[in-house]
DNA sequence: CTGACATTTCATTTTTTATTGAAGCACTTG
DNA sequence: CAAGTGCTTCAATAAAAAATGAAATGTCAG
């Protein structure tokens, strides 16, 4: 009796029961701050990885799409979280983690936070002028309310540096 | 020319400039939280209204289904972030937002970070005995990085109390 | 107890997001 | 320079997440 090819063809080689933690880990944590599945995928394999894999094998042991490898990757260079090593004798390139892991935090932070806190804060400026323009019960209520937000958020702001030296140190 | 009625049944009245940034600026938050879109749109509302909304005002003035208004609300319920207010003569629940924007940041920290890093710490003592069964060049890789994600992972725990200090106060 | 109203729940539908894979580009090599 | 290989892009598709609304449940007033 033969196994049916098309079993085999995107999952020739299973994964270890360690890579399958390490890409769970990874998915998991990766989904928080916001990453697709495919993208932790990637990176989970590689974590656990002792030699340097090309595109290809990333796809074949993960079973996911050309597309779907090559824009992982993409992403994950974009946040340093990969780089590409020099094979002698291969066309391909190789890829392994980089095992800075605030790098991670660091890019959410940098590319998430602080714009989203930097255009909440704008629109309080935005609401502070609405509101100066209402009834003085109504605005006596949102501007007391907007003053407290705008607090709020300037405190998570300058927390920011901070937190990037805790977690970069 | 008569305007359809089908076109006002949901929103008979608009919502003011105000009322618009507020609920821009609160899905977007909330979304960085994960939390979706109807969550961020019924706080952003309640945010800025100076008198207690019951659901069905908050349903007809936004525009959305009694589903998405009651399990809003009751997310919403759930993480402190709206409370409900006692209107004499009236049978409906009344919702006031709660102005303690640190609730959200504290049930985000303690409801989703500290559990994942939780896990992830757990996956680390499995892959750990995976790894101590496999041969020598590998293994030591794996350790190498196991101990490096693990001392980060707990770097990051022994930070979430301070987060939270600093978020609370 | 009954009827009316308020709210919750959940199967269905809609919307959004992620994945796929074929077409095309860029390089390399013979 | 032609054929092959590796990679990227993106329109189409699939999967996941959120919203809908009707039915079930709960609650109150008379």
């Amino acid at each position: 009796m033969q196994v049916a090819p098309a079993m085999l063809e995107h999952q020739p080689e299973s994964l270890s029961a360690l890579e399958v933690e390490s890409i769970e880990l990874f998915i998991g944590f990766f989904k928080l701050i916001g990453l697709q599945k495919s993208v932790g995928e990637i990176y989970g394999l590689l974590f656990v990885s002792s030699r340097a894999l090309a595109m290809d094998e990333i796809m074949t042991r993960l079973g996911i799409s050309l597309g779907a490898a090559s824009q992982g990757l993409k992403v994950l260079r974009s946040v340093g979280a990969v780089k590409s090593v020099y094979m002698p004798g291969d066309r391909r390139d190789h890829y392994v983690a980089d095992l800075e892991l605030s790098k991670f935090a660091t890019a959410f932070i940098q590319e998430e936070l602080k714009p989203r806190l930097d255009r909440a804060l704008e629109r309080i400026g935005t609401m502070e002028s609405l509101a100066s323009g209402m009834e003085s019960g109504d605005r006596a209520t949102a501007e007391e309310r907007l003053e407290r937000l705008k607090h709020w958020l300037e405190r998570g702001e300058s927390m920011l540096p901070w937190l990037l030296k805790f977690l970069v140190k």
